[in-house]
DNA sequence: CTGAAAGCGCTTACAG
DNA sequence: CTGAAAGCGCTTACAG
């Protein structure tokens, strides 16, 4: 790799002003920059971005955290945080966080720092008080907590209606599969659906399930198939085993029960029935965020979290 | 971010000394490294990536290319990279290259030289001749091609015996639908399919179908639904299409005909019927070539291809 | 408009 | 075992 050395000499100048040349700086005579510019191009000559970050601090790159690139939840957020960084000539310095540890995170964001990277992009997660950062940060997949921190919301509020809206009048009595409320998240969705609920008129049974098995919760929710004509599932992967389960129970969706997923994964189309489901707009959450912490790094700040629509989809597993 | 000035300055020593303390330099004396390694970690002293890779020209950094995230083959393979990858203390810059074409390849490699990246993984393409990359790379989801480049190749002679393995002999006529032979790693796949049928001499149709268009392809391949009674679709995806297609038409799978699928997506788990298909163990090829790139970079050169196992998996769209 | 010099935070010969 | 100095490849006051 040539260096701003050969450069300067090859074109017969200083090193400060090649320098200035790459850096668009105004104070350079015409001829000069022609001279040099022919001397770069001949011999293909990249700054070295690791010198210019030494100095400038600024390292173009970004520091993203995922849970797991196995959702593909998170794989779309990712391709959109990607989409804008592409755009902006940043870099994307990716982990992944299994288990979603606190201590991890905190490794992870060490090693960022270490890189000198520019911003930091994550999933929520609780900041420790005395961890004091600098480096702008961003989480995603968050919920509508106000403090300072930037974070991008899914609009779950709206994400209860429209699950409600999506059941048409024709329920009377909804099961609801959750995972544990201690979710800031999934708190936010189902007191949502309560309300709603609550306002119809419309009994419901709150049944809080495993994280990590979706087909022993599918049996734990139609153990009760008598005592309800609606499930709201926890995901599409939950709402999938469901309608396994119903069949080997020989249940009908949605003549037996109406069944509602939350993602519209592709998985969604390919069931029988098809899924209905709310879409988050993945992608849009990672465009956001990514926009949102460029918009930090460059000063511009705002205290707001940005509020997320998701899309109800209506499928065949309900009416 | 302290620096180790700072430290040298905290310890009475210079910072020299600070270095060889932080890159277990063996000329120590204990009394100096216990007292530098106390202030290190009273302020929390991290050393500066940036500073020591602009000096050793090593980053600890690996550039990785991805065609497209959403693909959850792509996603699984990022995911075993990254699992070697965090063991070993490397990060993980990554690109995506949405498009796939030449060009944008050999932007991201340029991007990742500037960052002073130790390696690259990428997706396989055509490296043009004139480019003598020395920086080590290593390319997954490639053909069996034997050039100097370390390939990671899923077996796909094996893959095409699995398909009709798991046809358990009661097929008479076979539809093989296809993406276009120019894909390396399609005319391997076909070809290896081709043999099997040949010796078995059971008939077959070849159908070149659309690259984007799933679902126009299942119909192009149901339109002769009265010629087989066995379809290897292209991947899984595919094979959910033709699943909703043969719905439509009234046809039975497995009774009408056999299905088998490619990647053991989590959808083939929840389609009706379930889809027989062929594990190509993703993650296993990401930790392959993290681990061979990681071999390149400390000089541990092999010319041969890592050929990667496919497993058959059973489900209900065959006998 | 241009160049010599200092400095970003490290590492590593070199000398002692 | 330890430190002063040079250097990695840049950028930016400063002086002219």
């Amino acid at each position: 790799m040539s260096t701003i050395k050969d450069v300067a000499k090859l074109a017969g100048v200083s090193v400060a002003t090649v320098s200035r040349i790459i850096n668009d700086s105004p104070n350079v005579s015409p001829a000069t920059r022609k001279k040099v510019e022919r001397v770069i191009k001949e011999i293909n000559y990249q700054p070295n971005q690791v010198a210019r970050t030494l100095y400038q601090k600024k390292s173009r790159m970004i520091g993203i955290i995922i849970p797991d690139l196995n959702n593909r939840f998170y794989a779309q957020i990712i391709d959109g945080i990607q989409s804008i960084l592409q755009k902006k000539g940043y870099s994307a310095l990716i982990s992944f966080s299994a288990n979603s540890n606190k201590k991890n995170y905190l490794n992870f964001i060490n090693e960022f720092q270490k890189n000198n990277i520019d911003g930091i992009i994550t999933a929520a997660f609780d900041l420790p008080a005395t961890l004091n950062l600098a480096t702008p940060l961003v989480m995603y997949d968050s919920a509508n907590i106000d403090d300072n921190v930037a974070r991008i919301v899914s609009d779950n509020i709206k994400g209860g209606k429209d699950c409600i809206s999506l059941l048409q009048n024709q329920a009377t009595r909804v099961m609801i599969q959750h995972w544990p409320l201690r979710l800031p998240t999934v708190r936010e969705r189902v007191e949502s659906l309560v309300n709603e609920l609550n306002k119809l008129n419309i009994p419901y049974i709150l049944k809080k399930v495993s994280e990590n098995d979706p087909e022993k919760a599918a049996q734990e929710v139609l153990k009760k198939s008598n005592r309800f004509d609606a499930v709201i599932a926890v995901n599409d992967i939950y709402a999938a085993e469901i309608i396994k389960e119903a069949q080997r129970r020989n249940l009908k969706i949605p003549a037996d029960f109406q069944l509602i997923g939350y993602d519209n994964n592709v998985l969604c189309e390919y069931t029988t029935p098809t899924i209905s489901t709310i879409d988050q707009q993945p992608k849009l959450i990672g465009q956001t965020a990514a926009r949102r912490l460029l918009d930090l790094i460059n000063g511009k700040k705002s205290s707001q979290n940005s509020i997320i629509n998701v899309i109800p989809i209506k499928r065949n597993s309900t009416y």
